[in-house]
DNA sequence: AGGGCTCGCTTGTTTGTACAAGTTCCCCTA
DNA sequence: TAGGGGAACTTGTACAAACAAGCGAGCCCT
């Protein structure tokens, strides 16, 4: 049973990307929407919440709603999971896991997901057959066996996890700097060594709050970009002096 | 005057921030909190929306809500504006305009602006003394007399736009990548050729929805990090493949 | 023609109520 | 002792109503 603000919203941006509200141009108002679909105004609010935090329409007091883009940005999924991405982009993609092993953590590790015990994993990404994405994982001792258990070169991880155990991610911390390719990383991407790459490190949580692994990914450069869309009052993302909280 | 709801969620951010609400604790109910301050479940839910949205907690039906993390993801003024950020942050900052000079629109820019007269601005802004970004500006052609009346080293563009002829950014749509610094940007932030930098490019449109201007900012590498966190439901960020939109 | 003002419209904030849906934990039973 | 069944609690959704605050268009006056 889906919400009856999320159906709301869904039809908004179905209207918005077909076209039926041109960019810049306003919304009908939230007390005509609301006689339009039967629901009460509240309804229609958080309707066009959801679409003002997807950065599809901009809103001030006083003045009608304005349709900003047609762009939507991806779900949390998306950004997590590179195979969730990349399906829903319509990429071939693939990995292979390049080295694997149990280690003990080190002091920011153990700080950072709650345990002593870590598993690390090393894996390349492919998209369209090139390497674009050297993932360096460290997993959190508990989902360690369930890790393991995973064939080598498991296209999604995210999902079996999923699917093997009911693992589910829910929220990330993520932080974005660019980076000069070490040995390592130039032979397993297929660069220079000292070419820019764009670093991802992340720490996931479950539900509860609880750490599953940190994370240090690394672009090849010109292969994939991160988008945002903000807006006065919603801010999804900060600027960082340097390398505060990521040391190993 | 600020809202309840935003004093509400001002004083828990206090708490979460002080320690009285430790990471991975749950946090009292909406009841219990409307009781405590005497507000409305519904004003409540909202200001606890601000914290989540903020990422500082999260929240499942059902259950409590969880203290996340303390680190509090900065406003949207502070991701567009280096000055409002540096200061927020207690850094010195800086600012020098290099070049700047009006010329015809590309056919890209032209239409991301609107508009076919443009006035390109390279800054260096300088983090404690040293240069830690190169901008590349380029201002629609209706903002272009007022950005030719700052001052060269103006400290915060932003602000001083503000309070000359009351322009706000409002949104803004951002792409983040790496790339390798070319002889310019070499020279003027002091790095070696081919050294890599975070890039962050963005478009800045108005309250109206009308573009003001769309820039290259180029970080060097290990000075900012940029910094997002996300959960299931909020989707904030998002990955893209190459340069689609963005070419010149 | 231009500038200022008012009025209607639209979004923002707050309260109250009711029910739905999911979680947690205790107790009881096999 | 392990598991099932509830009950109490907590968050999510929806509606209704009222007032505040800001915007824009049109009107009037100079």
């Amino acid at each position: 049973m889906v919400a009856r603000y999320e159906r709301i919203a869904e039809e908004l941006r179905k209207e918005i990307l077909s076209g039926a509200h041109p960019v810049g141009s306003p919304l009908p108002s939230e007390t005509e929407l609301a006689e339009r679909y039967g629901a009460a105004r509240g309804t229609v609010r958080q309707a066009v919440a959801v679409l003002a935090a997807e950065g599809l329409v901009g809103s001030r007091q006083g003045a009608r709603r304005i349709v900003l883009g047609k762009v939507r940005s991806q779900s949390f999924a998306e950004l997590h999971s590179f195979a969730q991405w990349a399906r829903a982009n319509g990429n071939r993609y693939g990995g292979q896991v390049v080295e694997q092993r149990r280690r003990r953590a080190s002091g920011a590790e153990s700080a950072r997901l709650g345990c002593d015990d870590v598993l690390e994993v090393l894996r390349v990404r492919t998209l369209e057959g090139e390497p674009v994405l050297l993932e360096r994982t460290v997993y959190a001792g508990w989902v360690a066996p369930a890790v393991e258990g995973l064939p080598a070169d498991c296209g999604s991880v995210t999902e079996a996890l999923y699917e093997s155990v009911g693992l589910v991610f829910a929220y990330g911390e993520h932080l974005i700097d660019a980076v000069a390719a070490g040995a390592v990383d130039a032979r397993l991407l297929g660069v220079r060594r000292g070419s820019p790459l764009l670093r991802q490190r992340r720490t996931t949580t479950t539900h509860e709050g609880r750490p599953v692994e940190t994370s240090d990914d690394r672009y090849r450069a010109g292969s994939v970009a991160f988008s945002i869309r903000n807006s006065i009052g919603a801010n999804p993302l900060a600027r960082q002096v340097g390398d505060l909280r990521f040391e190993r």
